[in-house]
RNA sequence: GGCCCGGUAGUUCAGUUGGUUAGAAUGCUAGCCUGUCACGCUAGAGGUCAGGGGUUCGAGCCCCCUCCGGGUCGCCA
């Protein structure tokens, strides 16, 4: 039976109770983490999110009420104790423990709560199937790395907040209840029963409100921000996530990415004591595709991309020849020493990983000790071979890999692919280190094939950078956008931009993006008719919390530093969302379900 | 929507060429034990082999469908 507290009050955390309290009276609570019987002695490790204690139970020592009560102790209990703490004898001391050195010797127990046995052990060293931890979730944020997981999470959010607010940033909430708009990603919809057929959306982000509360004067904006999006799941991929949501008024580029270099320094600083090197390395989005084939390239190690079509140029080869007569490129990484370490078969291996970038083969050029081997040598005379070499760099032992295709976007991406599976098969990367750069210049469009039309790359309040305003009508494609990323690791923690702020500019925006004018005054109207009324120049940037959290902590995935995730096909293993709902709810939103 | 991997005691797994009553570890239950900390010893319970259909004298194993979980491409302004 469960019992009351009954007046009892918690003096310490399990992990606190040290020196300064040996032989006094300690009171703690938490949960049994282990129980060893051995006849009238108990032992039982208790737990709490600073750690565990073992109390210890002597028949001798105690009512016989209490000794048998003890003895019914099972893991996962819930218990209150009421012992002295002692300094155990040096050969009973457990090195293992941070607490091993102490003990409390119970006086009393409450019993606050049974556990039946657990479905999975709570301990850092669980290998239980992620469905069955999802489906007990509360045990699972039970083990001390979850626990680690959250309260470093529940610390970056502290920091974030600390930190923009001295730089005078001001939170303000924005609505979950908003106004579905097109482009972007799928919206999760609400229905609505006051207005039959209508919906509201949950927030991609809270972009335009954060434009609008600059309209408003408050220069300076953050919100940790829930995001709701309808696509399809990754392991760093979440239906609903947080961001670090910040706007500013009355700057530009180069005033938004000082604040946040301040910002990532003091966060990893206050979390992981890493001192940041700054300013950040500045890299163009032109330059990112062409040396790592990767808008958010990992450069903690080299394998760049070199580009050898004018080398290659008039080869017969079918695949180089439709690759330049397509306006595409024949790029190759080179793999360093790599000629002995990547037989057939782990080639054959590396070209799976290149087609599911649709890359239609990979090429191979092998300096071996015994001779050149080559996938592709019968195509190439002697002195375009020696020239790829010389692009190349390489000398005997290299490995040199190449894509050819029409589209570079398949060459980038593919070989991009590459550099990260073939550094990961060699371990060229030093997991102490943290790389952190900004990505600058993005396009600030990109032509849609399915579509036929140009689209936002960012989204359409980004600017267009000043001297390329006048592309936007004769060469939309060529069009810089004053968008910027920070990249730490190969992995885009953040993205933000300087935003449009005169109507007529963001007019011409969606008339490029094929809006009509009606249309366009339709979906965003209100912010267009809030431009009218005076708008500050202003700019920001939002980060992703939960892969910040999860780059932090070493998680493997974002499902690990939230507390209660969704699975891939976005329900809720622990709850069953989304489910079905009465007839009667259905009537009164004005649906009716699809036979 | 596509491709790849997986689903066998509470949990993690093994299960040979398709062949008797599906095993191990751990957990669980009961008993013994005063220094355990992966406690030990003894005994015991525990299975919709994900579900459905098929092939076969016989299916955990072979075939088909479905469901569930993971990874990934598309998608994610």
């Amino acid at each position: 039976m469960a019992e009351l507290l009954q007046g009892w009050k918690r003096t310490h955390y399990c992990a606190q109770p040290g020196a300064a309290q040996v032989g006094e009276e300690v009171l703690l609570m938490g949960w049994a983490d282990s129980w060893r019987n051995l006849g009238s002695l108990v032992f039982i490790g208790l737990r709490d999110r600073t750690g565990v204690m073992q109390i210890t139970f002597q028949e001798s020592e105690l009512s016989a009420e209490v000794f048998e009560l003890a003895k019914t102790i099972r893991n996962e209990y819930t218990l209150a104790v009421k012992g002295i703490l002692r300094r155990r004898d040096e050969k009973m001391v457990n090195k293992n423990m941070a607490t091993g050195a102490y003990e409390l010797q119970a006086k009393e127990l409450k019993i606050l709560g049974v556990a039946s046995t657990p479905p999975i052990y709570v301990q850092d060293d669980l290998d239980a199937a992620e469905q069955v931890r999802l489906k007990y979730r509360y045990l699972d944020l039970r083990r001390p790395c979850m626990q680690h997981n959250i309260i470093l999470r529940d610390k970056v959010a502290h920091v974030t907040r600390n930190y923009f607010a001295e730089q005078g940033f001001l939170e303000i909430e924005t609505p979950i209840l908003c106004k579905s708009t097109p482009e972007g990603a799928r919206d999760y919809l609400v229905p609505s029963r006051v207005h039959p057929g209508e919906f509201y959306a949950l927030p991609q982000s809270p972009q335009q409100y954060k434009q609008l509360l600059m309209v408003s004067g408050f220069d300076r904006y953050m919100q940790i921000a829930r995001c709701f999006r309808d696509e399809d799941l990754r392991a760093d991929r979440q239906p609903e996530f947080t961001q670090i949501d910040l706007e500013m008024s009355f700057v530009d580029r180069d005033d938004v990415l000082e604040v946040n270099e301040g910002f990532i320094s003091r966060l990893l600083k206050e979390t992981l004591n890493y001192d940041v090197p700054l300013p950040l390395r500045r890299i163009t989005w032109q330059s990112a595709m062409d040396r790592y084939g990767s808008d958010k390239p990992d450069t903690r190690y080299g394998l760049e991309l070199q580009d050898v079509s004018e080398a290659i140029k008039g080869s017969e080869f079918g695949m180089f020849a439709d690759a330049l007569a397509g306006g595409g490129s024949v790029r190759c990484i080179n793999v360093k020493g790599g000629a002995d370490k990547f037989p057939r078969k782990k080639l054959d291996e590396l070209a799976e990983v290149a087609k599911t970038y649709r890359a239609k083969a990979l090429l191979w050029m092998s300096l071996k000790e015994d001779g050149l081997q080559c996938s592709f040598a019968k195509f190439l005379s002697e002195a375009q071979i020696a020239e790829v070499q010389r692009l190349a760099g390489a000398q005997q032992g290299d490995l040199l890999l190449f894509v050819a295709d029409a589209k570079n976007s398949v060459v980038y991406a593919s070989l991009g692919a590459l550099r990260q599976e073939v550094a990961k098969r060699l371990g060229l990367i030093d997991p102490q280190c943290i790389d952190l750069l900004w990505v600058v210049d993005f396009p600030l469009l990109e032509y849609d094939e399915e579509e036929g039309r140009f689209m936002a790359m960012h989204h359409p309040f980004t600017s267009p950078m000043d001297e390329d305003i006048d592309y936007m009508d004769t060469d939309p494609g060529r069009v810089r956008a004053k968008a910027y990323d920070m990249v730490m690791n190969g992995n885009e923690i953040g993205g933000g931009s300087i935003r449009i702020h005169s109507p007529e500019l963001q007019e011409k925006m969606f008339e490029t993006l094929g809006f009509t004018k009606e249309e366009a005054w339709r979906r965003f109207g209100f912010l267009m008719e809030a431009f009218k009324y005076g708008t500050p120049p202003h700019g920001g940037l939002a980060y992703g919390l939960d892969r910040l959290v999860m780059l932090i902590t070493g998680a493997s995935s974002i499902r690990d530093v939230i507390a209660f995730p969704k699975v891939q096909n976005a329900s809720c293993l622990m709850t069953d969302a989304p489910d079905v709902v009465d007839q009667k709810q259905l009537d009164e939103l004005h649906l009716a379900l699809k036979e």
